[in-house]
DNA sequence: AAAAAAGTTTAGCATAGACTAAACCTTATG
DNA sequence: CATAAGGTTTAGTCTATGCTAAACTTTTTT
């Protein structure tokens, strides 16, 4: 009777699982890739900056930072600016590198720059390995 | 000062807060668009059956359903299966149009079908309509 | 029709991210 | 070098999503 539908059930709960789990990992990824990039910029990564950059409170940050800590990709002392533990710099590079080709990737398919640019930080987190090969593929070739 | 200072944080990081504010969204679509496929396919959506594909406790089908209806996407009566709202049938339909083109255009580029059907779920909630464009275009063209 | 099974809801808890306001340190300048 | 300005942290609140366990309703089976 009603039996029939589980296992493609399964293949579809197992999308929107990853859709929440990606989503867990996301707002630390954008944190740890701020991060990386106001200490190029700056030489450090004061909790100001990354409210402003992020758009988020300060008190937001205290918070986040604190769990980024827990995490292992942050390491702060109080009243100090926040750098990044060495997974934390793989983290950063990993997602600049990501982002890098899937806005590449965008450009490559005629999406304008300015929407470009904010469409990547949103996909950036949703592609996988298969489909970044994909990207960088097409890149290369057009 | 403080005002001062608050306003321009506001108007900046532009992306991240794209980023977040299409997350808000992103569960509300994935229900509804589950829904509507329960009622294509069995004629009702019950609660149990959103819970086994979302991967997800009933009581928090409960609870999410009641954001919804505060939301006007849906509509329920205590102990009976959920339809949808005329603004819940045109997010379902809106939210399918974009799956179908993502998917089709990353099979397009050369995913393998599996990791089409995963990363679409993800980058479905995260293309403007620029992006979803271009992406038409290209699978139109190949 | 009564009992068992299936499905739904409620209650209570946890975690994460967001906020404001106030307290607390550090730095800069007058 | 004292104090004002600038940053940071703490405290307390809210909303969203998740869970389990128990209570309740509906449906099915015996």
């Amino acid at each position: 009777m009603k039996t029939k539908r589980l296992q493609s059930a399964k293949l579809r709960s197992a999308a929107f699982s990853r859709t929440r789990a990606d989503h867990q990992a996301e707002i630390s990824e954008d944190y740890v890739e701020l991060i990386a990039e106001l200490i190029d910029e700056k030489g450090e990564a004061r909790g100001t900056d990354i409210a402003l950059r992020m758009g988020v409170a300060n008190a937001t940050v205290v918070k986040t930072l604190k769990r980024l800590q827990d995490q292992g990709l942050v390491t702060q002392e109080p009243y100090r600016a926040v750098f990044l533990t060495i997974d934390g710099w793989k983290m950063a590079e990993d997602g600049k590198r990501k982002h890098d080709i899937v806005e590449k990737f965008l450009l490559a398919i005629g999406v304008p720059e300015a929407t470009a640019r904010i469409d990547s930080e949103g996909i950036e987190h949703h592609v996988s390995v298969e489909t970044l090969k994909a990207m960088a593929r097409f890149v290369v070739r057009n």
